[in-house]
RNA sequence: GGCGCGGUGGCAGAGUGGUUAUGCAGCGGACUGCAACUCCGUGUACGCCGGUUCGAUUCCGACCCGCGCCUCCA
């Protein structure tokens, strides 16, 4: 089995080869915390949990590094609206991150750095460029980078560094040497939250965080760069142009971009404010069936954000959980013990295939209908295949909830309907079948099927569970 | 305008130079008191036009359409 992962910077499927033998060391740009997260949010961290949960699966070392950029000027305008202290806008919010990835089952990353807590290595790594001519300080106290003085700049998004000039606009008051410039370091001004350094009190610009950051965890050199689709541009692009500037080496090997989200077949932005924070969205939705939305199609491709196609989403989940129904107890196989199986092969090639979790699942569907048919004619030959279910499901973070409650909530986050009364009307209308009173059994399935909940009858009894 | 991605059956969404994706929905059958679940069967799918080929949805070229980045956004 080989791995192969698509990179930005080639535009093209790339067998991987890690820089160490069976370790691999991934940097995910993590999130501004000045709001909620967003259904955009929620897609890169849990394409890159699916990820790093499938490599280490695969044996991998995998060290996982997501930073929090806690210092920023959309933080200080937050804060500033609010009128409280940035620190405690900040510390609000990647509480409720944490408390959104949790509910997502999104593993925590090896190391989650904050900018904050990195001011003396940018404050290194920017000295470093000031003293190579890569970078100058404005009149104004700021800090730019040269981006003439690196005649790769454009090299990941695939941009002429001419053209990007002549586009560019020029700004009324400019302090930079040239519109391509960016700001590595932002001068404070009187009162303004600041550090100091060689150049004044200030803060650290975007894109020097991230460079300062993955170098001080992983190294001048690491094998993955994980982000969303609006990075290669400007931000990714700049990390490269100070990395390689800094260190004089490949910052590097394979860069990864997440597809968007769209909603209801618009952009999802900012400006439009369009878009759903996870936590609005797990109100309506099962955190599972958000889960398996986002992971049901290629996480390159743009994913459209609907109700429609999250409904679609937990009737597929649905088939899962109905096969699952009656192995609540088997636990899943240890991925050792199936390695023969041919479902487990077609996930691995899928998964192997730049993580191509769809077809990872449609694998997992044929393992379904077999494992159905089984239940018929080898109870304990079904429970295997249960076990492998689980297994892979485990792998992409799936089906780990309780089948009988994930079908009796209709995959829906929270259910206050009394459960209790459907099993007294249940009870009723079992001694109305007993009684050949159709007419009442009947009754009482209509009258369950109008609040909702679909009776199914088998030898065993009646089960019950949301639609 | 520059760069890039994509147009697949009713919908969602993979993939492939010749043989079933998969899921949801539909239809027929089995099962059922009736249902549901499940199983079996079923649908002349690959934007348009040329080219390469014994053969293209799959490769090449042109065209049409949609989308993304180029500006804060994952």
């Amino acid at each position: 089995m080989t791995l192969k992962i698509y990179n930005t910077l080639k535009r093209e499927k790339e067998v991987f080869r890690p820089i160490h033998e069976g370790k691999i060391d991934l940097y995910v740009c993590g999130i501004t915390v000045y709001d909620y997260c967003h259904i955009g949010h929620a897609r890169v961290l849990l394409a890159f949990d699916a990820i790093t949960r499938y490599l280490r699966s695969q044996g991998w070392d995998v060290t996982y590094v997501r930073n929090i950029t806690d210092i920023d000027d959309r933080i200080l305008v937050r804060a500033g609206e609010n009128g409280e202290p940035y620190t405690e806008l900040t510390a609000r919010m990647i509480a409720a991150m944490h408390e959104d990835e949790r509910a997502l089952g999104v593993l925590p990353p090896d190391h989650e750095p904050r900018a904050t807590g990195h001011i003396d290595d940018i404050i290194a790594m920017v000295s470093n460029l000031v003293n190579n001519h890569y970078a100058y300080r404005a009149d104004n106290g700021d800090v730019y980078y040269r981006v003439k003085r690196f005649p790769e700049y454009g090299k990941l998004s695939n941009k002429n560094p001419d053209e990007l000039l002549s586009g560019a606009r020029i700004e009324p008051g400019e302090v930079k040497e040239d519109p391509r410039d960016f700001a590595l370091w932002k001068a404070a001004g009187e009162g303004d939250v600041g550090w100091e350094s060689p150049w004044g009190r200030g803060r650290p610009g975007w894109h020097i965080e991230c460079s300062a950051m993955s170098t001080c965890l992983l190294g001048e050199t690491f094998d993955i760069h994980g982000g969303g689709p609006d990075l290669p541009f400007p931000h990714h692009e700049n990390e490269i142009a100070q990395s390689e500037a800094a260190t004089g080496k490949t910052f590097v090997h394979y860069w990864m971009h997440a597809g968007a989200v769209r909603v209801d077949d618009e952009k999802m932005s900012k400006s439009l404010n369009n878009f759903f924070t996870i936590r609005e969205v797990l109100k309506t939705y099962h955190p599972e069936v958000v889960r398996y939305f986002l992971l049901s199609s290629h996480y390159r491709s743009p994913i459209n954000y609907s109700e429609a196609n999250l409904i679609e989403a937990r009737q597929g989940l649905e088939r899962f959980y109905q096969a699952l129904r009656d192995y609540s107890e088997v636990p899943p196989a240890a991925l050792g013990d199936i390695k023969g199986s041919a479902y487990y092969r077609r996930f691995v090639e899928a998964m192997d295939d730049d993580f191509n979790t769809r077809e990872a699942f449609s694998a997992m569907y044929d393992l379904v209908r077999e494992l159905n048919t089984q239940a018929r004619e080898d109870r304990e030959q079904a429970a295997v295949l249960a076990a492998e279910l689980k297994a892979l499901g485990a792998v992409l973070g799936v089906l780990e909830s309780d089948p009988v409650a994930f079908l009796q909530n209709g995959g829906v986050a929270e259910q206050g309907d009394a459960d209790e009364d459907v099993e007294a009307l249940i009870a009723e209308r079992e001694t109305a079948k007993q009684n050949k009173d159709y007419a009442r059994a009947d009754g009482i399935r209509e009258e369950l099927k109008a609040r909702g909940i679909v009776l199914e009858d088998s030898r065993e009894g009646t089960r019950w569970r949301r639609a």
